[in-house]
DNA sequence: TTCGATTCGAGACGGATCGATCCGAATTTG
DNA sequence: CAAATTCGGATCGATCCGTCTCGAATCGAA
C-alpha cells in the first residue's frame, strides 16, 4: 500500500514518458489559449492525446498538474557583470526574451488571475513566485554591498519597481519588447527626475 | 422594432431599477469570489435574488455586463497640490484607498487575468484602462510643464514605473498598504540610487 | 375601472460540457 | 503464461447556458 514508489520498477507496464510530457506541455498550451478556471482535465486529455485515467494517475486535480507544469518554464537567471547597470539589463533583457519565446507571458496572467481568488492556488503559488524573485534582489543586494546602492534600501520595493513596467504591461496587454529595458533600468535607478550621475562625482 | 427605446416609457410594467443595481453589485461579488471565467448568469441571479431572464433581458452576455459592472468602480482621480511630489502622493494614497475598500482590489486581477486570453474582453477592457490612466499621465505632463520632469520624458513608462510596485504587488499578492506611497513615490522620481535634490546643486 | 403590454421572480427544459470513475485492450515483469 | 499496471476511451452524474412558461405585479390607454 504504502511502501510501493511509483517510479520503482515493478510488475506491470510502466508509466509513459512521453504521455507524461506532453500532459504537462498540453496544460502549459490550455493555461494560455483559456486560463486557469476554464481549463480543464478533459481539454488537457484531448489536446495531449491522453486518455483522462492518465492525467488522474499523476495528479490529483488540476492544481498540482498546474503548478508542475508551471515548473517547467524558465526563470530570471542571475548574471554578473561587474555593475549594477549591466547586471540589471542583461537579466531584464533575458527575461523579455523569455517571455516573447515561451508560453510565460500567457501562463502568468491566468495564473496570477486566478490566484487572487483561490487560496489553495495560492499557497502553492505564492512561494514560487518568491523563490524565482531571487535572483533580482540578490543583484540589488550585491549592488548595496558594491555601494552601488545605498544601504538601508528597501530591496522588497526597489525589486517591485524594477520590475513594475513589464508586470503592469504584462497584466494590461501594452506592448512589450527588449528595447525598452534600459530606459526602464535608467529611470528606475536614476528616477523619472532623471539627475543622471553622467558627468562626474564616482560615488 | 427599432423606434421604440428600451427606456422610453411606454405599456407595461417598467424595469426594475432596484434589480438592475442589484445584479450588478452581485457581478462584482461574484467576479471576487470566483473570477470572470467561473462567473455564471445562474450565479449572479441567485446572489442577486433575481430571475436569470431579468439578466438576458438587459445583456446579451456577462462580457458587457461584466463590464457595466466595472464601470461603477471608483478610478484614479487627478489633483493638483502645487507640486508634482504632492500630486503623486496623494493620488497613490487615494488610489490605495479605493483598493482596499473596494471590491477593485479583486476585481482587477480577475478581469486582467482572463484578458490575456479572451480577446472579446481585451477589446472592451483595454480602452477603459487607458481612460482610467490619464489622470496620472495628466499629472506628470503637467510636472513637465512646471519643469518637475525633464521634456522629452516617456510618460508611458514613467507611468508604469510609478504605479509599477502596486500593480506587482496586486497580482502576486504581497501587502499593499498606504504606508509605503510615500517611499514608492519618492524612489520612483529619485531613482533607487537615492541621489535625491536635499544638499545642493540645483539643476 | 378595465384591458393589453411588459416585467417581475422562480423554475422547468433540452443540450452541452466536464469531473471522476470504470472498462477492455495493451504492455511489462517474473 | 500469469499477474500487475497503464493505456485510451466510454460512462454517469452534476452543472450551466439560453429559452421558455407560469402567475403576480405594474404601467399606459381606453
Amino acid at each position: 500500500m504504502t511502501t510501493n514508489s511509483p517510479f520503482a520498477p515493478r510488475a506491470g507496464r510502466p508509466r509513459s514518458e512521453q504521455a507524461h510530457r506532453a500532459i504537462l506541455t498540453a496544460t502549459l498550451e490550455s493555461l494560455v489559449e483559456v486560463g486557469y478556471s476554464a481549463l480543464t482535465i478533459e481539454g488537457v486529455a484531448q489536446r495531449a492525446a491522453v486518455g483522462k485515467a492518465t492525467i488522474y494517475r499523476r495528479w490529483a486535480s488540476k492544481l498540482p498538474l498546474v503548478i508542475e507544469a508551471y515548473g517547467l518554464l524558465p526563470q530570471l537567471e542571475e548574471v554578473d557583470t561587474g555593475s549594477l547597470v549591466g547586471d540589471l539589463n542583461e537579466m531584464l533583457h533575458d527575461y523579455l526574451q523569455l517571455l516573447t519565446s515561451t508560453p510565460l507571458r500567457g501562463v502568468i496572467p491566468s495564473i496570477a488571475g486566478e490566484r487572487a481568488h483561490n487560496p489553495e492556488l495560492s499557497e502553492l503559488f505564492d512561494p514560487i513566485v518568491r523563490d524565482r524573485r531571487r535572483p533580482l534582489t540578490a543583484v540589488l543586494q550585491r549592488g548595496v554591498a558594491r555601494g552601488e546602492l545605498p544601504e538601508g534600501l528597501d530591496l522588497e520595493l526597489a525589486a517591485d519597481l524594477l520590475v513594475g513596467p513589464i508586470t503592469t504591461r504584462l497584466f494590461f496587454g501594452a506592448r512589450i519588447d527588449t528595447a525598452m529595458v534600459e530606459p526602464m533600468v535608467e529611470m528606475a535607478l536614476w528616477g523619472l527626475v532623471g539627475r543622471r550621475p553622467g558627468d562626474v562625482s564616482g560615488g
